[in-house]
DNA sequence: CTTAATCTGTCACAAATGTTACATATCGAC
DNA sequence: GTCGATATGTAACATTTGTGACAGATTAAG
């Protein structure tokens, strides 16, 4: 295994060589490739390992018992995947998760985790770190699906691109059916509401980029 | 500190009594008092100790600028509160916390958690499946939330409560108007839906108490 | 460049939900 | 018990959102 790729994986930062080396080599962590559309963990399944990609991306759907697949989340490499779920009592993997491409990934035994943690503090504060990370995306989320109509999904949506950006023009990563899914609201409902606001001179929005026209509108539709 | 109470606490189960004093003899830990109505943690404030409940309970609400506050959870004695924040880049506490009544607390900053995980594995374990159920309920809100139409979510908490009691008959334990909020509809919407779900035979309400009719198509709705 | 697939913008219409209002019922303090 | 506060049940009406359909635009593959 390549130091240099697996320094790579937040896991494993600010972790030395040799100090790696040596928890590489006390514990049973493999290496495995799985093609794309290949199941990397099927959803109820126990969740008896930590699964961290190297390269390629997967997808994560639930499935409900009529066979319709609700899409939840991509995941990238270098990131772990269901690392929220793989203690507790009756853990199992929320969703499935498929290789969206050709994949490798490390697979460590959920023991060899526990002891892995055990062995050394900053690995111990990364793990701690990047599981608060996915703590508080779940909660924004939540927080987000909280927001009643769609003007002020919207309205928070873009403040918070916003901001990250420190424009008031933001370029839609994904596309607006995607957006929509993320919304949990149908696609024409979401396009008609853009249109609305651009009508009522909140926005701007053509193609991918959408521009803010009366922060303080947009602002006051996120406080109630 | 008594360890008889602090035994009960899940952080510190299976670990016994020398070990513990040795713990805690080690790091910074302190009890706190709160009276009730007292703060516990602010929203937004940095999110630098663990705070344990040992007697008591509290509220956890968020609040928007507006100062309307939606209730999030209620936390009772004797778990801890923001587990999952207490790590992360920028961990803030993402609610408020009250004291219900009146609260005593173990107070563990940050640091000292870090050590006393690494101090023991067993509390390292128990520190993760801990965590892992505050995700996992978490998740499950989530999952919850995405269900669209009202008559959805009462059919999935319906038959969750029903399958928790073991029974066809469900006493409602919050009023209707906390109900509707829990579900973020509002309360005339809940209570037209009761009455339509109650036309069509699927169950029969009566004051707090529901009757589930048809159990079969309850399941369907949940399934698309 | 051509073609097929997907994404986008826009309708008209249906369905679900919110709002406001009011009457009644129930609960708690006294 | 009385009385005020809160919870419940219901209605008419307004608003929001979903659905299905369609044509044009964009993108990816060849």
């Amino acid at each position: 295994m390549d130091y240099c790729i697996v320094s790579e994986i937040p896991l494993f930062h600010s972790i030395g060589e040799e100090e790696l080396i040596r928890i590489f080599s006390e514990l049973n962590i493999s290496e495995t490739r799985f093609r794309k559309e290949a199941l990397l963990a099927m959803q109820d399944e126990p969740c008896n390992r930590l699964i961290i990609l190297l390269s390629g991306s997967v997808k994560a759907e639930m499935i409900d018992s009529s066979g319709r697949m609700i899409k939840v989340e991509d995941i990238v490499a270098p990131n772990p995947l269901a690392i929220l779920f793989l203690f507790g009592q009756n853990n199992r993997f929320p969703v499935q998760v498929t290789a969206r491409e050709e994949v490798t990934a490390l697979v460590i035994p959920k023991q060899s985790v526990l002891r892995m943690l055990g062995m050394n503090q900053t690995l111990l504060k990364n793990y701690l770190d990047i599981s608060a990370g996915f703590a508080s995306r779940l909660s924004q989320k939540l927080h987000f699906m909280s927001f009643r109509t769609i003007r002020q999904k919207l309205a928070v949506y873009i403040m918070k691109r916003s901001k990250e950006t420190q424009s008031d023009s933001i370029d839609l990563d994904k596309t607006k059916s995607a957006l929509a899914e993320y919304f949990g609201v149908s696609r024409p409902s979401l396009e008609r509401e853009l249109t609305k606001m651009q009508l009522d001179g909140l926005i701007s929005a053509n193609k991918k980029k959408i521009e803010i026209k009366d922060k303080k509108e947009l602002a006051r539709l996120i406080h109630l």
